[in-house]
DNA sequence: TTGCTGACGGAGG
DNA sequence: ACCTCCGCCAGCA
């Protein structure tokens, strides 16, 4: 017997494993771990994810930004200045919502994961 | 139940 | 280059 919702939590838990993995210091997208997960139109449940991660310790979810690199999410933390210090506390640096030097910090998981 | 929203992103005009 | 629409699908009124 199954549901949809046994398909949505492994979604998600999957979604959390790659976000674990993104080193410290380095960032990437909704889109790109979407993609990496086979649903590259999901972007949208990537983000909810992160909405539901929030109880996870271990999840970074300041390193998840949108395409232009921007902290799109940053009004999900407790305050919305926490994503972005969590960030520069990192060495990231961050101007008007926006992470400085996006393309050199971006980790695609597409790229570090990638299957052989 | 239907419809709208949303931590997105790509395609089309 | 800019604007709009569409797909994705879980919550919520």
């Amino acid at each position: 017997m199954k549901n949809t919702a046994d398909s949505t939590l492994d979604f998600f838990r999957d979604v959390y494993d790659v976000v674990r993995l993104i080193p410290e210091g380095r960032v990437t997208s909704y889109g790109a771990i979407a993609k990496y997960l086979g649903s590259a139109r999901s972007s949208r449940m990537v983000g909810w994810a992160m909405n539901a991660s929030h109880r996870l310790p271990d999840v970074p979810a300041h390193r998840v930004l949108n395409r232009n690199g921007l902290l799109t999410g940053k009004h999900h933390f407790g305050d919305p200045n926490e994503m972005q210090r969590l960030l520069e506390s990192e060495g990231i640096i961050v101007k008007e919502d926006q992470v400085q030097n996006f393309l050199s910090l971006f980790w695609d998981p597409n790229d570090a994961l990638k299957l052989p």
